[in-house]
DNA sequence: CGGCATGTTGCGCA
DNA sequence: TTGCGCAACATGCC
């Protein structure tokens, strides 16, 4: 599920469910996925704190709690957050349940994580893994000369825009859908993208994010018919019916099309 | 059964 | 010391 606008929509509905509430209880089913592994130190982290506000940088989300306390979250692979009710029975691969009151009312957020690499973070400050993020591409808009800056070595351009440090939020499906957009090889060297390359890039990471954000808001989750070339290695380019071919750039497949993405070099 | 998967980290080696 | 590639993490699904 998770790239930067799976997390935006994550983080749109944590809103709608967390505004004005108070945590009334939580309970950890899996230490694994929260920091502290303690289980009973999360859930005192948590308790008793009311939500301030959530917010997402890249792949990552802040529920900011009174008390200055924090649950920063990161969905792995196959984390996501839902609604019940209060004392709804145990959900497939439930991980944490934050119980929540307002009034008289009361529900629960859970998260759910099959695979078990996302986490939960209870902390008193940001934890390193939010602050070593890059500028969030949606939130903060992509600094043309910035990327310039992060593009004058050899790695190439898709493992470069992948880097979380350099734009928080990039995955594999964005940096590849991307990349076709800009008709640019993912292999480039960043150091070979001409000055209007890296323009090009960030008009079409803009594009590509509003594209998936738009296909995802609405409530058809057919997620995989917005992709142009993710996935479809094999299949004729949407845009020349050259053949897509698939490389392998920092251990991610990725697919392109070698008639109309220019390799520079 | 084998292969692949939207993410991140950490280790071994050059 | 730095940087890179790759395995590992744990599980589902085709």
């Amino acid at each position: 599920m998770p790239e930067l606008p799976d997390v935006e929509i994550a983080a749109r509905a944590l809103r709608r469910w967390t505004a004005g509430a108070r945590i009334v209880g939580a309970r950890c089913l899996d230490g694994y996925v929260v920091r502290p592994t303690s289980r009973p130190a999360f859930v005192r982290a948590l308790e008793g704190r009311r939500v301030l506000k959530v917010d997402r940088k890249g792949k990552w989300l802040r529920w900011l709690l009174s008390g200055g306390g924090r649950l920063v979250s990161h969905l792995g692979m196959t984390g996501e957050w839902d609604r019940a009710a209060a004392r709804a029975p145990l959900g497939r691969f439930e991980r944490v349940r934050i119980d929540l009151s307002r009034g008289t009312r009361r529900w629960s957020v859970r998260y759910l994580d099959a695979r078990r690499f996302g986490r939960l973070i209870a902390a008193s400050d940001d934890p390193p893994e939010w602050t070593s993020l890059g500028p969030d591409p949606l939130a903060d808009g992509v600094d043309v000369p910035r990327l310039s800056s992060s593009l004058r070595g050899p790695r190439s351009i898709k493992e470069t825009l992948m880097d979380q440090s350099v734009l928080a939020g990039v995955g594999n499906i964005l940096a590849t859908e991307a990349l076709w957009v800009a008709r640019i090889d993912p292999r480039s060297p960043g150091r070979t993208l001409r000055p209007g390359d890296v323009g090009a890039v960030a008009r079409a990471l803009r594009r590509t994010i509003a594209r998936e954000l738009g296909a995802r808001s609405e409530a058809a989750p057919a997620a995989e018919d917005v992709f142009f070339v993710y996935g479809r290695a094999g299949a004729p380019c949407p845009r020349c019916d050259v053949r897509l071919e698939k490389v392998v750039l920092g251990g991610r497949t990725t697919a392109y099309c070698p008639g109309c993405q220019v390799l520079r070099e």
